[in-house]
DNA sequence: TGGGCACCATTACAATCGGATATGGATGCC
DNA sequence: GGCATCCATATCCGATTGTAATGGTGCCCA
């Protein structure tokens, strides 16, 4: 009496499951990119292991036997579970060799994030990072419809299918030209420039609306002397002397130097980046390791 | 740059759990049955195949890798699930899981049948077994329809579309009230039932139409007292001595007692009952084994 | 320090497996 | 009857998968 032997093959498994499925086994061959006959013997073979009969010869078709659909639940239960260690093989070995696009912000790309990269490269020989500058809503919905692996957006989001890990943090500096009389100041507030003339940028954002407020409770008037887009150019502006940048402590830091002195800005406004990613898509491995790359690389 | 192949195979997860499990590969080797240049190789084609390394050669040992570590927990579940084909499997082999409907006259169900089902249900521990008491043409009807998997009838059966294995057989017997002048005969004939009270059933079948041609053969006079429709029942009229029931011998005997005497009724008419399956239709595994079951249960 | 031991990798070779192509039989459809 | 479809079998061939033999390396211990 033949007893089922347990060399059970993963191959006439999945034969098994496209012939049920497909209803015959020449439309299981095609789907499984052989020929009849292998699919043929492997069936034979199935049968042979498993010690009963799968399918009923009947006017040269394969009708399925009561067993054989009660052992297509299993078997189908069976094979996802291969599926999904060859997800998970896909996925480690991602995390060594593959590819990962992010999104972020141009400030951030172009500042610490770049020296974040480049710190995750060295440890990572052999993975290969595409890093795309988009700001606000492109980048938002850039990870959330996968198009990127992950992104950094400033916080609040609000963005239905994200997750969202905040990650950087940094309160708000005045960039002041040297000389200036409130350039030795330990910290300088909205009342302090009243009427002084002032670099501003991020035009209806949420930290900008907030330095608005601020001006508006100390009753100061604010004197926009310019209005720009990256605080790498505010700071060129406050360098030439052309007024107070009033901007992110995090961005400001890079282009200090000799002739501007940051100064603590109050009320203190927090500029705030996160980590996202979508929200229904398991990270990819890569994903995780940069992500936590990223934790240890930024934090305080 | 080598992708992973997706070709997975049952038997290298099989060696890369060992060897986590185990240690070694030498070890795995043993409790896999193989040596262990077969395990180093399977290894090795594994991790072709998932794209990563698993383990790290280090010292002439192998130390598992932090990606094979989460591949294993991945790995178990499917293990684990395999193996639950293989039990399904032996189950299914063994038929020892799925449903039986089974279609029998009340007179097999109420007696021999049951104690049949009741021995089969003990070897088969997982088979649920629905028992449905019909007689004549509407059973041979649920068999030939396959509204249940396999029944028990009467012969002869006239019906196309169905396969009948005789199964029981039994001659027909006298149920004589003790202390009656035929109680002591070794056996009675039409003649000797001349003019005697009778309790017959079965009216219009075919083995009531033999008992009235051994009456007609043996020109005696056939007098019917009691016209009844189960055995159970003609053998209570014999026993309050209503008169000598003709029974099948197969039936009468769980009623005898000291009150009846059962005698051979001469000529020998036969009692026949079959196995009847649908034609087109193989058994189920588990009707096969109900049928063998019922040949050896049922075998003289 | 050198020998024994345990472990892993590699090689060489044999058996088997697992594909492909070609062919034949049965069935159903026009 | 001719044709298309489907399954089974035969034969062939390369890939896979097992084995035994061998070699290298690190560890333990006298």
């Amino acid at each position: 009496m033949p007893l089922p032997s347990f060399t059970i093959n993963l191959k006439s498994l999945e034969c098994f499951r496209a012939i049920i499925d497909l209803g015959s086994a020449t439309a299981a061959a095609r789907e499984l990119n052989l020929t009849q006959p292998a699919v043929s013997r492997c069936l034979g073979a199935l049968e042979e292991s498993v010690g009963f009969r799968l399918f009923n010869r009947c006017k040269g078709r394969l009708i399925p036997t009561d067993e054989a659909l009660i052992f297509y639940d299993e078997v189908k239960i069976t094979l996802q579970s291969v599926g999904r260690i060859s997800r998970l093989a896909l996925n480690l070995h991602n995390a060594n060799f593959g590819e990962l696009k992010v999104v972020s912000p141009p400030s951030l790309a172009e500042g610490m994030l770049s020296s974040a990269i480049n710190a995750f490269l060295r440890e990572h020989s052999d993975v290969s990072i595409t890093l795309d500058s988009q700001s606000g809503q492109t980048a938002l919905d850039m990870v959330a419809l996968r198009a990127v692996d992950c992104g950094f957006a400033k916080l609040p989001i609000d963005h239905r299918g994200l997750i969202c890990q905040p990650l950087i943090s940094g309160g708000t500096v005045c960039a002041v030209p040297k000389g200036h009389k409130l350039a030795r100041s330990k910290q300088i507030s909205a009342k302090d420039l009243d009427d002084e003339p002032l670099i501003l940028l991020g035009k209806g954002r949420s930290s900008r609306n907030q330095i608005d407020s601020a001006f508006a409770d100390a009753k100061s008037r604010m004197r926009v002397r310019i209005e720009t887009h990256t605080v790498g150019a505010a700071c060129a502006f406050a360098k030439g002397g052309s007024g107070i940048a009033i901007v992110s402590e995090l961005f400001a830091r890079q282009f200090a130097d000799k002739s501007i002195v940051l100064v603590r800005f109050r009320p203190d406004i927090r500029h705030e980046y996160a980590f996202i990613t979508a929200k229904d898509a398991t990270m990819s491995r890569v994903a995780q390791r940069f992500y936590e790359h990223c934790l240890r690389y930024f934090e305080p």
